[in-house]
DNA sequence: CTTTTACCTATTGACAAAGTAGGTAAATAA
DNA sequence: TTATTTACCTACTTTGTCAATAGGTAAAAG
């Protein structure tokens, strides 16, 4: 599974609040509700999606979360990629201390590349504007 | 992380295998120390590639694993699949008790779909024996 | 100055992945 | 026949991450 609960529900956050009055902000507990998750969890979401500058966040009464692009300003990869991490599909692929110490005479290497360049397109190239289209 | 431990373990035994005189038994024993894999870790892998009919077992001295086909007769895709059970990408595009609630209506799983059939068309495109040119 | 909201730091529980331990059954060589 | 080599089987432990929870603090508005 290369994308979990975390990434899921930053989709569908984003396409929430994709569908709402543009200059609104939306409290998390609204959001909450309506998608169906924790609201604690829904939190930890926000916040990286925040601190990343995907959203405007606004503290108090009549405050809560907006986006601040037109949908078509946010593409899937960026999304996943700022939630999950890494879309990496096998630890070969990974730098740093968890990657595979066979990174340098793996004869699967360039495979594990090849699919990771893949799946980043295949996400880079659909937007939430293209989502909500459907 | 797509592919886990246990899939990868298996492509380098496979590959591992197929470089090896065709006809002959490997012992589970030399294969472990050849790719540094914990031999009882490994035992429950092969197990799973002898069901399977991908490898011939042969107990008793002078027994072992040996490949049943040319390279070119398995796919990754195969392999992937038997030993990691599904190549899901989210637990959208998965069926049965662990299957997302909202497949029905999610506006996303045409997407999870999309990709789960290019990364099994990826897979199923390769054979152990394109791996070994490299 | 009270309420509403976002933000922050832990902790817990569940679960699967990874690896370990100790045996049984089959086949061969001696 | 017997000892050795090997595959095969069942269960356990460890480890780590995901998902969720708990209990606060800081900001902003009415």
């Amino acid at each position: 599974m290369i994308v979990s609960t975390k990434g899921r529900y930053a989709l569908r956050v984003m396409m929430c609040l994709a569908q709402k009055e543009p200059s609104a902000y939306i409290p998390l507990k609204d959001i909450a509700e309506a998608e169906h998750i924790s609201q604690k969890y829904l939190e930890s979401i926000m916040t990286t999606l925040s601190k990343a500058g995907f959203v405007d966040a606004v503290h108090g009464k009549g405050g809560g979360y907006r986006l601040n692009r037109q949908p078509d300003g946010y593409t899937i990869g960026s999304i996943l990629k700022l939630t999950e991490g890494s879309l990496a599909v096998a630890s070969c692929s990974v730098t740093g201390p968890s990657a595979c110490s066979r990174t340098t005479c793996c004869e699967a290497k360039p495979m594990w590349d090849r699919l990771d360049a893949m799946i980043d397109g295949f996400f880079e190239g659909i937007t939430l504007a293209d989502l909500l289209k459907k």
